[in-house]
DNA sequence: CGGCTAAACGGACCGTGGTCCGCTTGTATT
DNA sequence: AATACAAGCGGACCACGGTCCGTTTAGCCG
């Protein structure tokens, strides 16, 4: 009998080794994101840093985008938290409607911020599955304390669906438009939904 | 003098085996992407079809992403043509609500379809600002029609936002969402944004 | 028609993401 | 402590996107 009590399946219990090298590259690739940018981020140049083969990044991280999804989860933890018991308006005590906007405005300031990493961190990643559920969950949440009717979850998608990173980039860096007129606007789509 | 009439700056007179070679990448491309798909479509095999060496392709279409914006843009140019003197609904000739309705069900579609090229598109094509500028001039202008005020630029991007590929390809391959419901969402947001 | 020049061509070359497999090492067992 | 074996490791290797530069050629002019 190899446990005691082997409780559900354990997915992995994860050697000492592995899972020192795993901090050790998360380290080194937040470094080096932080120090040379995003674009200058080679696996090879992770791998050197954090001391480890090349072969160990991809078994720990699946893919640039997994690592880069690792990178961004950190400052995105943060986030939630402050979202889920941070200060008002943005966490729990103020109005429903206050604490939408408060959302929608810090997590267009968030994706705008982290342009490159999410861009970086792309599609396949636990990234999308875990950030946008959150998000949308938050909202639905927020969309039924307004007493809003109707399928929720796909009211929750439209009103995320403008502050995806990929629809801000087009609007601020291509087309020019001010941020706050981003902000502005997004306004406005959340008192036409929520009917105010 | 080397013009009799140099009208305006014109960007390029292109010689006349570029634009025979042109032509032979963008059917190749095209062929290959039809047969195979578009995740096997490498340059080289492009360049090998065509009969051309690999600078060529660089030179005419930039990147890989541009290539595939130009193969994109094959069906969007069809698309578009059907928006502005196609049949009603989504053509002229029917209100401004089943207009934008249809306009709306149509791009859903047509987005899921070509997922894959789209995806292969990316960011920086002439894809991007062609293609969302004019669906955005479009919405804007049937905003107009309904009598709806504010600031259109942004209630446009925001019905608009939702068909973005990334998002539809979330809430269809990844939360298994059936398209159906997809659209009757995407219906109630523009009721609720057009205050019917 | 022959010569001239700018444009176009193409394939050798490079960097990077991603895979593979033989070697090493942690951990459990006795 | 010695043994056994799965898990982990790492760097050689491969494929593909993208660049570069010496060579070729279309279009024009005398």
């Amino acid at each position: 009998m190899t446990h005691l009590l082997p409780l559900a399946d354990e997915p992995a219990p994860e050697r000492a080794d592995a899972a020192r090298n795993r901090e050790a590259i998360l380290a080194a690739a937040l470094r080096l994101v932080r120090t040379r940018g995003v674009g200058c981020v080679t696996m090879d140049t992770v791998a050197a840093e954090a001391g480890v083969g090349k072969g160990t990044l991809f078994r720990r991280f699946e893919s640039r985008e997994g690592l880069m999804a690792a990178v961004l989860n950190e400052s995105e933890t943060a986030w939630q938290a402050s979202v889920i018991s941070g200060p008002p308006p943005l966490g729990p005590g103020a109005p429903p409607l206050d604490r939408l906007l408060a959302f929608g405005h810090s997590r267009l300031r968030a994706n705008l911020t982290h342009a490159e990493l999410i861009a970086a961190a792309g599609r396949p990643g636990a990234r999308s599955a875990a950030a946008v559920s959150f998000a949308n969950m938050h909202v639905r949440y927020l969309l039924g304390e307004l007493g809003v009717t109707g399928d929720l979850l796909m009211l929750a998608t439209a009103l995320l669906a403008p502050l995806e990173m990929i629809v801000l980039d087009q609007q601020v860096n291509t087309d020019h438009i001010a941020v706050d007129r981003v902000e502005a606007g997004w306004d406005d789509l959340v008192r036409r939904v929520v009917g105010a």
